[in-house]
DNA sequence: TCGTAAGTACGGCGATCATCGTAGCAAAAG
DNA sequence: CTTTTGCTACGATGATCGCCGTACTTACGA
């Protein structure tokens, strides 16, 4: 194993056509939309994704470094969660239109 | 030449993920943005990309095909226009929040 | 009419992508 | 200690992508 270090942008360091592209995937804009419904911190593989577990690895190292979700070692597990308060501050209603939820003005 | 029409999607085929695709692209969201800035309707040439022509021909067809703009013909020109109405009404916010000028609810 | 301007089709190139299987590690369970 | 569980590294493959140059078409203007 060659690099085990979990790295995660700084939220001044998120890039917008990072998140876009991370979000364009079906694979990866459903895992962010199941994190959305359920906010409790879940596993990777308590996903239920049409891929394999070594793609999904891939899919989640993509979204954690484009800066949309966090994830963190326990155990041998990884708990992975939405960061929208970082991208809430970082590209204000993005994260909301994207989930459907958007905000209509008057 | 083969396929001299301009395809569009219909407003309700617009999709989510091509959507976002198409925006995660450098050169297609500074387009993106010019349309914005300026909404008069403007030829492909009229804008300063750093790609070539053909390479241009390509970005303002992932955009048009991913619904994002309309493109009429006009001589030997095309112009284009954001489908803005189209985008807000599939998906509301999103194009505010891209181009960062969401509705930031107090 | 002839040239120029705007854009496309086509083919190619190197890079990235999504996917997989295999092999392997580390923590937890037994 | 051994097995299982959760995940990763690595390598491979086929597809897509961004980009280019060339050749071509079509309309407009001199």
């Amino acid at each position: 194993m060659r690099d085990m270090s979990l790295h995660h942008p700084e939220t001044e360091a998120i890039e917008l056509p990072a998140v876009l592209h991370a979000l364009s995937d079906p694979q990866r804009l459903r895992i962010v939309r199941e994190l959305d419904l359920d906010p409790t911190p879940r596993t990777c593989g308590s996903f239920e994704l049409d891929v394999s577990k070594s793609t999904c690895t891939h899919h989640f190292r993509v979204l954690r470094e484009a800066g949309v979700i966090l994830q963190r070692e326990v155990g041998t597990s990884k708990l992975s969660s939405l960061r929208r308060e970082d991208l809430d501050a970082r590209f204000p209603g993005l994260l909301d239109a994207v989930l459907g939820r958007a905000a209509v003005p008057a």
